[in-house]
RNA sequence: GGCAACGUAGCCAAGUGGUUAAGGCGGCGGUCUGCAAAAUCGCUACUCAAGGGUUCAAAUCCCUUCGUUGCCUCCA
């Protein structure tokens, strides 16, 4: 199957074929660690988690790279502000990013690289962009020579002379054109630095992502990924000190998903607007989130609003019942069968959606009207019917998008304690609606709402939600 | 100023040349229920920002206008 992808470089949707036949290499631009994320961050993470599920899912062997920026002048300005040595913040915001993403299900990559400990590789990397010419030293920085690579600008479209009489480049007398950026960035008094060639300092901010591309990927590999904020200048940047270093193509394809805004604007660290993905997750849940993210085509802008999320959370809640229903309705565990040819049929548009251009909002779709068959199955107990909608969507389509893999809600067993006070309660309530005392029998189911435990009459008798 | 993207129902959102314009939330009506809730069934855009054009045929291609947003500076 051909799959489709929007490639940034060349503008338009491009037929998708990796350099090697059977595997994928992608490397997904990872955070610089000096906070906690947002869900504007949590964007890229759920998207392309998903979609190398999905290459997994059609049979590419994926290997996926996202690094950690452990060095930098916001964690330098943190850490001075805490009085604590650098990397104590940057490892502190690495284990609180773990955290955040193991909230959000988030798979982990095959490599998390931190800059820092690929200095070593940096330096190296850098000596030779000088000697091939394409960087130079001045007063201890090392920069790249924009001009001596012809391709620059060609990722973010842009026209290297329309960037230079933008007066809001800033102008440097130690840089030879203004559009140079800062590989090396020379120490200046007490910062954390290395040692190097052209003395102590630090790497700039896009060489670490080259290098450990090259590194772990190799010069050429076939994804590179990230928001479309980095497209200039921080990919624009890569690739031209990458291309220039090896002489060879960097990234084959450039996938870039568009931004998460709150009331019409960009959601950012400098705006201020952030919602933590911490909070939200555990208002939400895991899967509303990635629902409410995956709904939309992941290269559009997306407005984040609790009103989106309160919504949306209903349409998940009901598909996460469906599910459980269908558990309790084999006792627990759903038993497994070989694909039929309605499962057949649905995997088969579940695949042709996500491999044009990983249209995840129609998957999605598909999952909900998976979700109404199996109600419908649940009630007809038209048992081969349950079994193919839930394994379709709790074992194929949900591990994939990353959603409904597991129940999120709180089950209870009967040997629970809140289990039995809520039979008796139950037991009572009846009582009371065969003794059609309804002002009892409605006093309790209203007293239980307001406590955030529904109850609902159906055939099997009564059953209880705990919200 | 330069370069892009987007504008589809009350709201969110697929569809990008040709069957009845997916799906979700909300709303209305039916089934179920003592009444609800949940589930389920039906209805809820003769029309795709506006105006031109191309075509046998356009939400879908082209042009113009209006509007929103992003990048050009750290940012996912």
């Amino acid at each position: 199957m051909d799959i489709k992808i929007f490639d940034t470089l060349k503008g338009e949707l491009v037929n998708f074929v990796p350099i090697k036949n059977d595997s994928v290499s992608m490397y997904v631009c990872g955070p610089t660690v000096y906070n906690l994320i947002h869900i504007g961050n949590s964007r890229p993470m759920i998207v392309f988690d998903a979609f190398r599920r999905f290459l997994e899912y059609v049979g590419y062997k994926v290997t996926m790279v996202q690094n950690f920026t452990d060095i930098d002048d916001k964690i330098i300005i943190k850490a001075v502000k805490e009085g604590v040595p650098f990397n104590e913040i940057s490892e502190r915001y690495i284990v609180e990013y773990m955290k955040d993403a193991l909230a959000l299900r988030i798979r982990t990559a095959n490599f998390h690289p931190k800059t820092t400990n690929y200095v070593h590789e940096i330096i190296k990397f850098i000596n030779e962009l000088i000697d091939k010419g394409f960087a130079y030293e001045s007063a201890g920085d090392v920069y790249f020579d924009v001009r001596k690579f012809e391709q620059y600008g060609m990722l973010s479209h842009r026209n290297p002379d329309d960037m230079r009489s933008g007066s809001r480049i800033e102008v440097s007398d130690i840089k030879t054109d203004p559009l140079d950026f800062a590989l090396w960035k020379k120490a200046k008094e007490n910062e954390p630095s290395w040692e190097s060639p052209w003395g102590k300092g630090r790497p700039g901010w896009h060489i670490e992502c080259s290098v450990m591309a090259t590194e772990l990927l190799g010069e050429s590999f076939d994804i590179h990924a990230g928001g479309n904020d980095l497209i200039f200048p921080h990919h624009e940047n890569e690739r031209a000190q990458s291309m220039a270093h090896s002489g060879n193509d960097f990234a084959n394809y450039w996938m870039h998903n568009g931004m998460i805004k709150v009331a019409g604007d960009k959601m950012s660290k400098s705006i201020g607007n952030i919602w933590l993905v911490r909070d939200v997750v555990s208002k939400y849940g895991a899967d509303t989130v990635k629902v409410f993210v995956l709904s939309k085509h992941y290269r559009v802008p997306l407005d984040f609003s609790e009103e989106g999320l309160q919504a949306q959370k209903k349409s998940v809640s009901r598909v996460q019942q469906a599910l459980k229903d269908a558990e309790d309705f084999f006792a627990g565990t759903v038993p497994y069968v070989k694909n039929t040819e309605y499962m057949k049929s649905k995997i088969e548009t579940f695949k042709q959606a996500l491999s044009d251009d990983f249209n995840t909002s129609k998957a999605v779709a598909l999952i909900f009207d998976l979700s109404a068959e199996l109600n419908k199955a649940l009630s007809e107990k038209n048992e081969t019917h349950v079994i193919e909608n839930y394994h379709l969507i709790r074992n194929e389509f949900g591990p994939v998008l990353g959603i409904f893999e597991i129940q999120e809600t709180q089950q209870k067993s009967s040997t629970d304690d809140t289990d039995k006070v809520m039979q008796v309660l139950i037991q009572l309530r009846n009582q009371a609606r065969t003794d059609k005392n309804y002002t009892l029998s409605d006093s309790i189911r209203d007293g239980l709402a307001s406590i955030g435990i529904q109850l609902k009459d159906t055939p099997e008798g009564t059953k209880y939600i705990i919200q």
